[in-house]
DNA sequence: ATGGCTATATGTTATAGA
């Protein structure tokens, strides 16, 4: 089971970009994020038509998260609980069944820019109950595969500039040990188990970002212990940023044995 | 760089992203 994320920066602005890479790439399942679109407004049928079905957790004009599978679906849950209140769509659940079913979990996760400030409390209070979630679907001892756009740079390794980025809400040390308090609930983070290195997926669409390759590794795929047992592969769709149209981020991908 | 692009809707300007 091949899955999949992939921040498309606009659904509609993607509209030829998302489908290429579907047909190119071929995931069996693929979660998204930043469609900025209603449920509504989502170009379902086009993916429809690529065997895929369509799960979406939309919300107007911003954030908004989706579910592709070519697999069947159950369980499909929209919004992370503890919000009170929150009503901004960057959480979307679902159980894919292939050979084993595999618990998925596709997160935006708040920018928090700028920091300090009530943008950054939302995005801590998130993290907290993404590590809330994530402890309940641990407790289920299934594979689990929570992935998307965490808006953290973990390490300096993942920035190729990492000191342009002390005090920014992606890298200040509240936000890496926020990462590290869910991570170390005993997930595995996919890329870095197989691919160790310099891996970025994200590059700025100002000031030549990705011309020279000044990147940062922000979206990640971390597995349960039942998912890492059956992992198989990993990578990231570098080539995607230099392509037509693209998005400022890049699909990561992680294959399983279920 | 005090945001140099990009995207969306609030639409010929404002807001958000990272």
């Amino acid at each position: 089971m091949k899955i999949a994320t992939f921040n498309v920066n606009g659904i509609k602005a993607r509209i030829e970009t998302v489908p290429a890479w579907l047909q190119a790439s071929a995931p069996d399942v693929a979660v998204l994020q930043e469609i900025k679109s209603v449920d509504g407004g989502f170009p379902r049928e086009l993916f429809e038509d690529l065997g895929y079905r369509v799960e979406t957790h939309g919300q107007k004009g911003f954030n908004g998260v989706a579910i592709l599978s070519k697999l069947p679906l159950e369980d499909v849950s929209r919004g992370l609980p503890g919000g009170d209140g929150d009503d901004q769509a960057r959480w979307i659940e679902a159980t894919v069944i292939g050979a084993r079913a595999v618990r998925v979990g596709g997160l935006y996760l708040p920018n928090g820019n700028p920091a300090p400030g009530p943008k950054y409390d939302y995005k801590l209070a998130w993290m907290e109950r993404l590590r809330q979630r994530a402890l309940r679907l641990l407790a289920t001892e299934e594979p689990v595969v929570l992935l998307g756009d965490f808006n953290v740079i973990p390490q300096r390794e993942d920035a190729a500039k990492p000191d342009a980025w002390l005090s920014d809400a992606l890298f200040l040390p509240e936000s890496r040990a926020a990462f590290r308090r869910v991570l170390h609930l005993g997930f595995t983070d996919a890329l870095t188990a197989l691919t160790p290195g310099p891996g970025y997926t994200f590059w700025d669409y100002q000031a030549g970002a990705w011309e020279r390759n000044n990147g940062i590794r922000i979206d990640h795929v971390l597995l349960s212990p039942q998912a890492a047992d059956i992992l198989q592969d990993a990578g990231i769709e570098t080539g995607m940023r230099g392509g037509d149209k693209p998005s400022d981020h890049v699909p990561v991908w992680v294959e399983l044995a279920a």
